[in-house]
DNA sequence: ACTTGACCTTGCCCTAAGGGCAAGCTTTTA
DNA sequence: TAAAAGCTTGCCCTTAGGGCAAGGTCAAGT
């Protein structure tokens, strides 16, 4: 019987991740035994490993819920995934940048905790922090 | 009267924020109006100040208050704040090249889009995706 | 004095993607 | 047959507030 925890197993998810795709409308709800178990079939599992794969291209729930949603109206999915790769690499690009701005900003208040020159006067708790910009 | 809207504008943050940093700790209570309306006065102004500059270096409102903890206190915090910041400098590059691999990843995925190659045979969902390294 | 608008109070729900735990069944294994 | 492992739902937790609602309060204009 392909349980929760089997299809956990072979799609490298947890059975926890699997019930939200599921409550979230990402999969459909599986058959249950007597006693309540979820029972899926083997076609489950493309569509989780699709879930992963997308998750790992950084894209969330709700976008592939929208990709699934188009898919099972069947519908082509694939103009919608291009749009959401150029968004995301459009905002990929876009978080680079503002991390290696704070990288600059972060290693000069890191430089100067060594040189300690204008360390003396107005610092209200620590001068390596608040001789930051004039933020 | 010196009272939390009032603040807010002086420190370009919102009154929601500085009860949150009230309630979290970061900041004392205080004086409160017979009505019960918060009354501050100048000196939390720049501890306000000093919050932002930190959240602006990318540090958490759980580590700002570990500094501000130590400094009331009576003890120096540059240590600390040092550690902090070693600490954030590691964590963004390690961010930086975790973004630049999945921008990588996001490309290759992209260009499969447009020279329409491997797309005949097994896609669950779309190809574009599925196409993604092995994961 | 009265009203109106701006401001304050608390409290609750919302965000993303699950992790962790609890109480109570069920299935499997020894 | 009993214990271990697995399943069910449900609730609380994470960040840093935003938004809204209901109701009390202050300041200005009439």
């Amino acid at each position: 019987m392909l349980t929760v925890g089997r299809v956990a197993e072979q799609t490298g998810l947890s059975p926890k991740a699997i019930r939200l795709y599921e409550a979230d409308g990402l999969i459909d709800p599986p058959e249950r035994t007597a006693a309540g178990y979820r029972t899926y079939t083997a076609t489950t599992l493309p569509v989780l490993r699709f879930i992963r794969q997308a998750q790992a291209l950084g894209l969330s729930l709700k976008e592939i819920k929208r990709i699934l949603d188009l898919q099972r109206h069947g519908q082509q999915p694939c103009d919608l995934v291009i749009d959401l790769l150029d968004e995301h690499l459009a905002q990929v690009d876009q978080r680079i940048a503002d991390l290696q701005a704070l990288r600059e900003t972060l290693q000069t208040a890191r430089d100067r905790a060594d040189h300690a020159a204008d360390r003396g006067q107005s610092a209200v708790v620590c001068h390596i922090i608040e001789a930051t910009g004039t933020g």
